[in-house]
DNA sequence: ACTTCTTGTCTAATCGTTTAGATGAGAGGA
DNA sequence: TCCTCTCATCTAAACGATTAGACAAGAAGT
């Protein structure tokens, strides 16, 4: 059947075969701007099936001045946070046609700088950019491109940007309120080094509903390492509160690793609830009560936002809390 | 300085600027086929700095038949073990300038080509393969198409293309000494679904290392729940094995999760190790004793074979043995 | 019978590069 | 002086698609 030989067919090669102008070949191949009578659209048909013919989509994008390829730059896929949403957000592209180029830029303003320009140069149709913190250079970078762009988990300072994000207060609320059933009235925060955006918003939730109770907010960066070493300092000093929210998983994980190391008896003498909620949170010791981030909904609401259409009234993306051992309910370990 | 309104600048406006024709304007800004009169170049530089000019990538694709942009098919971005390789072979190519494609193909056949199609219609300049397991009809695919590719992790069963995985022999050889020095004799494999290339090898020197042993080959799929579902089973039915030694890390802690469940001592009545060695292995309760698989070194070899260069003589990818709390040595936790 | 639509198709310009071939100006050799 | 080489540069043809404008033929309206 398929020619095997020689260069890949062009469009010109079908219209030789199918006897008919290259215009109607690409009129056919995109139900094109103009119509094409019924039998002449089946040769065209007949003919590109023979040849195995795959529009060249390099040529398409230059004239066409669009690419079908979307940029996602994010933090670090080796976090199966961002990993996990890296995923949910390539699959919605896909379902869309888009091809994702993706980029991990670290916790570093220059590479995310970097990768935008990179993407940008590639003439991406859109950006979905996934931060930790900051990124406002970026985010005027972008707009002055012109270049669609969505903003998860995280939203620049501006805050010109559509962004994404699951509901924060309300998950911070539930956490208190779940520590605070236990009988916990100093409940401490372990939020990242910075805070801007949504991600800040779950500190300053957390804030104003501890107000007055002298409840400790303790920083560090969004790693394991970083968390264990905090941790372990503070048990040392004997000053670690007995009931604790972390912004992250990998914190928690991390906390989890020091109470441990130091004996420190989880959920008895230090009760954890964490924000994220990726699948690691499950299978902790013991496991992470959190509240769980609907990062597939996260993902198909950001790229609906992008592409435009299905506009339909975006569904509240609540994170809903799931109780497992690390609050001080009975563990329901499996 | 910078225009700011209208559309981006093209070649044959620095051309008009600098007062020359866009074939010097092309020749200065790759060092082109032909050389420049130094003066001349350094009106073309100035005028597309003035410019603020980007070459068009697109275009450059067109006539050039080179895009810069590799693609990276993989299973699942969300299993650590992926999402870091997948990292670092984006960073690997980001040196060298290029651009990386990311898909998640999942475990499915279907989607793996329904990716290599994708990027091979967008004229990669080569493939990055991660496969779990499979992909035979995927590499003739790409094979057929001319692109370059180059396997990481996984070999395809025809054996032609280029891979990179660590010493899995040597890997299993340490792991199985190790359980030996603890006393075992019985030491259990547990598997994946299905075996194919470097991985399954692992499970064949398993087996002549414990050949005769009567030590049983288990299998499930490569995620936390199965492991997790397998062991349970195990574990009640009474034939749980006292070492074990599983294919990855996901299944480790599937494995340690439903040991917590079931009340069975890690590592004094079970001692495991694993051969991945993700970050997530340092966290689990006890933390894994692991070989651990140099995932930078992997991806920055694929993509030097990918890309050519640099072939100095490839280094050799040992897994060496981390020694923590799973395997019944003193639990070095931290 | 003559204009006016409609419908289907073709011609050719265009997107922004790269690069082979033509051209022209000096330098050096006879 | 004339011819031959270099160099530096320019002209213009690709690359493979999209799409506005021209055109031909038949249908419909008067």
């Amino acid at each position: 059947m398929a020619k095997q030989a020689g260069k890949a067919p062009t469009l010109t090669d079908v219209a030789r075969v199918a006897g008919t102008s290259t215009a109607v070949v690409s009129y056919v191949m995109n139900n094109g701007p103009r119509p094409v009578a019924a039998a002449t659209r089946e040769r065209v048909l007949a003919a590109a099936a023979e040849l195995d013919y795959r529009p060249n989509r390099i040529a398409r994008a230059l004239r066409s001045r669009t690419t079908g390829v979307v940029g996602l730059i994010l933090a670090d896929a080796s976090n199966p946070y961002f990993g996990a949403l890296a995923r949910h957000v390539e699959q919605a592209l896909d379902k869309r046609g888009k091809l994702t180029l993706t980029g991990n830029a670290g916790y570093s303003p220059d590479r995310q700088e970097h990768l935008a320009d990179k993407f940008l140069a590639a003439q991406v149709d859109g950006l979905v950019i996934v931060f930790a913190d900051g990124g406002a250079d970026v985010a005027t970078q972008v707009k002055r491109a012109g270049v669609p762009a969505v903003y998860v988990h995280n939203q620049p300072e501006d805050g010109q940007a559509p962004a994404v994000t699951a509901d924060n207060e309300d998950a911070v609320q539930q956490a208190v309120a779940h520590l605070r059933g236990h009988g916990h009235t100093r409940i401490a925060f372990l939020a990242g080094p910075r805070d801007a955006g949504p991600v800040g918003r779950r500190r300053a939730t957390w804030e104003t509903a501890l107000a007055g109770t002298g409840a400790p907010l303790l920083r560090c960066e969004y790693s394991r390492a970083a968390a264990a070493a905090l941790t372990g300092q503070l048990i040392s000093e004997g000053s670690m509160p007995a009931a604790l929210i972390t912004a992250t998983d990998e914190q928690a994980i991390g906390v989890l690793a020091a109470a441990r190391a130091h004996r420190l008896a989880v959920p008895e003498r230090l009760a954890v609830i964490s924000l994220d909620g990726t699948p690691d949170s499950a299978y902790t010791a013991p496991a992470l009560t959190v509240t769980q981030q609907p990062l597939e909904a996260m993902a198909a609401q950001a790229v609906d936002l992008l592409l435009g259409g299905e506009a339909a009234a975006p569904p509240a993306l609540s994170a809903p809390l799931v109780i497992r051992g690390s609050c001080g309910c009975a563990a329901t370990d499996s």
